[in-house]
RNA sequence: CGGGGUGUAGCUCAGACUGGUAGAGCGCUACGUUUGGGACGUAGAUGUCGCAGGUUCAAAUCCUGUCACCCCGACCA
């Protein structure tokens, strides 16, 4: 198959492609609008700009529809507009910071040796009838039919079209391992679109899927994104972290996520001090307390407690730690038996490990109250683990108690002093509970911290999941068929922009991280219009600035100083640099980073070498 | 899908309970004054009060229905 090699991405091309643009639309050979040195754009980089030019809308207050930092500064800064439930257009300031992504990840994902392609969004059914997804599938995939009543879906994903794809051009091991990937749009009907652009129902993904004759390739094939993914996560700016995201109960990790640190982040995540060891909390794995259970000091003794429904309440009223009790959860069984499900009072239930136990039913579904009822004889709220019929799970840490607090399962009574072997049998141990900050790591190193994170990778080693139903196969070297090894690996390009602003922004608004600030610099005259000085030295300062093939933002706007800095501040541009009589006096102009809180001054004479300094620090 | 809430000018919101000429601030246009932290003055423009039906002499306001959006719970980049 013709393979030939995606495009480089630069700032070269984009720039290319834009002055042509110019030249197609006028028909002759003219200047860019705004009369920069046509050789300054090839060269350097993104237009720059004057501001009185650019379609820039930024708001005073914050619109009532967003919740988050991320999504209240994007629309105030006029990056993006909301079009309706989880679609969002993105304007051009908005556009430039996406591009900048983009960018990063063509490069690493072109260096890694992937191809770039694009595939259609819109895919017909009979493509996921064959893969079994459109069963599998829920309503989050959009079906649509065409004028002739067939069926199609917007694509939330493209491992069918990939799929079919290489099974058409790909018909021997000699053309593996190969990696295509597209940077496209993608629908989920995401049940409840929020967060502005971190959860809307479309966004752009950077796609990529890799095919190897067998598994040990894929792994190297994994290996490779894996380090790709961080060069890239590396070169936005953000601090993030590669996590376990699915502990492989047939052994090896086989899917890793890449998480934004964030505060507002949506997922947990488990991270060791001693070691490397990341885990997303719904698979970090608690470990067995260790040493001997204490023996038995306390008979069992049934108690009164009326009312006390929570281990809260039962803690309060019996005066013992939470620690000491334990929670018996009754959870619909795979069959007809119900399954009791036991962690200790203080622990918290991890519905995903629970769920991949046999017995019980997945997804994971707490049993109705009259369920609770005929299992165990008493109400939600007093059930326990003495005198169970039904299948019983129990937490390796609440199995490492002693003379423990429990249900009765009767109304309004509990048991003290219950122990394992002497008062409950036949419970079986397990791993069933969200582990807590200072666990011990899993890794044997260092205890486990918690953090939140917002997720905008994923790798996957896929496997024959597609390629099997999908026929997709090629002659090995002995001349028989044999299916590909297939992985995936996505990333969330429109959520890194918003996850750049979660975890980076104060009360004046974004503070973008270098590599993807829409531009590097922000010219500031202050009283332009008036001042003939301030004018003649800005103007000069711009061409100057731009031939140098610096990104830069010339607020030459008929605006108060108040507007500008406001503006310059909420929009996050890394570099500002004010021009004002004041400072002109002595032959100086002023900077200040983003992030500082105090202006410096230099002569202005030095503006070009003062700023790369700037620049490259 | 369940539970809660909101729809009035581009944005943030009053007005509704108690029906009687559609409001404020910000933004926008013009002119003037102003120019180191979201200025001031003067003159303007802007609304099917989400939509449909009903009650009434009269509906933003009361009633019914409907749609959209937002927030809280189960999925994912």
């Amino acid at each position: 198959m013709p393979l030939a090699r995606g495009r480089e991405c630069s700032w070269d091309s984009v720039a290319t492609a834009a002055i042509l643009s110019v030249i197609r639309a006028r028909g002759s050979w003219q200047r860019a609008p705004d009369k920069m040195p046509a050789k300054a754009i090839s060269r350097a980089g993104p237009r720059p700009m004057r501001l009185s030019q650019y379609p820039l809308n930024t708001m005073k207050e914050t619109p009532a529809e967003a919740e988050v930092v991320s999504h209240q500064l994007m629309l105030r800064a006029g990056l993006i507009r909301r079009l309706a439930a989880g679609l969002y257009s993105w304007l051009p300031m908005g556009l430039k910071v996406l591009q900048k992504v983009e960018c990063i990840i063509r490069e690493e994902m072109n260096r890694a040796g992937a191809f770039e392609l694009v595939m259609p969004v819109i895919q017909p059914a009979e493509l996921w009838q064959e893969s079994g997804r459109w069963r599998e599938y829920g309503p989050e995939l959009l079906r649509i039919k065409d004028r002739h009543e067939r069926d199609f879906v917007a694509g939330p994903t493209h491992e069918e079209v990939i799929t079919d794809i290489v099974r058409r051009e790909l018909q021997s091991y000699r053309q593996l391992p190969v990696n295509f990937y597209q940077i496209q749009t993608k629908f989920r009907d995401e049940v409840r679109p929020r967060f502005g652009v971190m959860r809307a129902r479309e966004f752009i993904m950077k796609d990529a899927y890799s095919f190897h004759l067998d598994e040990e390739s894929l792994r190297a094939g994994y290996r490779a994104m894996y380090e790709a993914y961080t060069r890239i996560f590396t070169r936005t700016g953000l601090t993030f972290r590669a996590v376990r995201a699915d502990s492989g109960a047939i052994g090896g990790d086989v899917s890793q996520e890449f998480h934004v640190l964030a505060a507002s982040g949506e997922d947990v995540i488990a991270f060791s001090d001693g070691d490397d060891y990341a885990a997303n909390l719904e698979v970090a794995v608690a470990l067995a307390p260790q040493g001997p259970r204490p023996a038995p000091q306390q008979p069992l003794r049934k108690v009164p407690t009326p009312g006390a429904r929570t281990i809260e309440d039962l803690a309060r009223f019996l005066k013992v730690d939470a620690a000491r009790c334990v929670k018996t959860l009754i959870v619909e069984g795979s069959g007809e038996q119900a399954v009791a499900l036991v962690v200790r009072g203080d622990h918290e239930l991890n519905a995903f490990k629970a769920q991949k136990l046999a017995g019980v039913a997945s997804p994971l579904r707490m049993a109705s109250a009259e369920r609770v009822l005929r299992a165990t004889g008493a109400e939600p709220g007093y059930v326990g683990v003495v005198g169970l019929e039904c299948r019983v799970y129990a937490d390796h840490s609440a199995l490492a108690l002693a003379d423990f607090v429990c249900g009765a399962n009767e109304k309004d009574m509990h048991f003290t002093g219950v122990n394992w072997e002497r008062d409950v049998k036949g419970a079986v141990a397990a791993d069933l509970r969200n582990v807590v900050e200072g666990d011990p790591s899993p890794s044997g190193k260092g205890r486990l911290k918690i953090a939140r994170g917002i997720e905008v990778g994923h790798i996957f080693q896929l496997g024959r999941k597609y390629s099997e139903p999908m026929k997709a196969v090629v002659l090995d070297e002995a001349g028989r068929e044999t299916a590909l090894y297939m992985g995936c690996y996505g990333i969330g390009v429109t959520r890194v922009v918003a996850a750049a602003i979660e975890q980076s922004h104060d009360e004046r608004g974004i503070i973008w991280p270098a590599p993807i600030a829409p531009f590097q610099v922000v010219l500031v005259p202050l009283n332009l219009q008036k001042s003939a000085r301030v004018r003649e030295v800005s103007d000069r300062l711009y061409a100057e600035l731009a031939a140098a093939g610096i990104e830069v933002l010339y607020d030459d706007r008929d605006a108060r100083p108040g507007v500008k800095f406001a503006d310059a501040e909420l929009l996050g541009i890394p570099h500002r640099l004010v021009v004002a009589d004041r400072g002109l006096e002595a032959g100086k102009l002023e900077y200040r980073h983003r992030r500082d809180s105090a202006s410096t001054e230099f002569p202005e004479p030095e503006t070009l070498s003062f700023l790369r300094a700037r620049l490259a620090s």
